[in-house]
DNA sequence: GGGTTGACTACACGATTGTGTAGTAGTTTG
DNA sequence: CAAACTACTACACAATCGTGTAGTCAACCC
């Protein structure tokens, strides 16, 4: 997002610019003056291009959602992955879900409707794959939230491991940590019960 | 915290106020002039009393950490649960929590703390309990965030299930859910080793 | 070639923010 | 009883925010 800048309209700087700040700081974290500086650009002409700050954010949400359901598509429809390096793929969806999460928790409807078709995804999925819980919604709710979790709890995440997770390898050692979570049982269906019944 | 609320000392109704009120919109979502209108005092008493917003949150971090570790405490101490009720604990204690969850992600040093010390206390107990994921820490990092996770997406998390879990009942259904993620395995290690082997 | 249009900047506005100051009422202390 | 202190309010200040307005410059159209 470096180099490729310069090549790109003012209009695309200012929407990468919104997007990587949203994404850090939060919507009311990020000023439009902020937003501008990292454009170079003007503040006015955020203004001239978007209207207004909430209606850049909506710019903003409709991008990242096409573009995250675009690199989607492409990951699953191809089952061999030709030409997409998931190394390669990172500098470009990892902002993007950051800003998604974000903008998410900031009252989004664009990107909790996404939330809300993952969470449709998920469920779904696992009942196509056998998985039966007691609660197949909640299921999928916590499945989807838990997805997220390491994306929000980035900094703390990093800081108990010693390593950035927003770096690749960082990301990679995540996910996969997160891959054993669900593998590893941790209770067995008797506990549960007992837990049930504690509570009830 | 509404009847009661009348017996407090302005003191601890401003700490009250700007912990519902920097859990509920973030810290930069609440202005001063909000928490001293929701604890029903003057602006300026609340500079009185903590100097600056700054140090309001500080305040607030110490007294929710101390708070939270404090149930945690008597929650495990005590095997028979004498005399405290979950379901009377809840008011309590999901303010705080939401509190605590929203600071850290605000960037704040206590309540990251207690992230790690939580961190620390899974990996411990997975340890204890003969759990051996390969990158330990990596796998207490996501667990610690996993349980956080709901908390944060919580108005989402909502919304794909059709009820409020910021209720008792609601966050017990959630609470149920998470558990059966952690009791259906969802990958076999074999799948996992196939993962790690692509992304290499 | 004059006129319109679009990209873009500079500057000013009202509102809100955290903070600072001055002052009042009631209690405590010597 | 006077002094001091504490809890508390009212008001002002500078900075920052999103937004609005005016204007420059180049490309394009008739």
């Amino acid at each position: 997002m470096d180099r490729a800048a310069e090549d790109l309209t003012a209009r695309a700087r200012i929407r990468d610019a919104a997007i990587k700040l949203f994404g850090e700081r939060g919507i009311e974290g990020a000023s439009i003056r902020d937003i501008a500086a990292e454009a170079g650009v003007s503040s006015g002409l955020v203004r001239h291009h978007f209207g207004s700050k909430e209606a850049l954010r909506d710019a903003c949400d409709r991008y990242a959602k096409e573009r995250m359901m675009q690199i989607g598509a492409e990951l699953t429809q191809d089952g061999d992955l030709t030409g997409l390096d998931p190394l390669a793929l990172h500098p470009i969806a990892f902002p993007l879900q950051l800003y998604l999460v974000r903008s998410m928790m900031d009252g989004s409807e664009t990107a909790t409707a996404l939330f809300l078709e993952g969470v449709d995804a998920v469920e779904a999925w696992a009942a196509g794959y056998g998985i039966t819980p007691k609660d197949p919604r909640g299921y999928a709710a916590a499945l989807a939230a838990i997805k997220l979790s390491v994306l929000i709890l980035r900094d703390q995440v990093s800081k108990a491991l010693g390593e950035d997770i927003t770096t690749p390898a960082g990301y990679n050692r995540i996910g996969q940590a997160l891959m054993e979570v669900f593998t590893i049982p941790l209770l067995t269906p008797e506990q549960i019960d007992k837990i049930r019944k504690q509570e009830k």
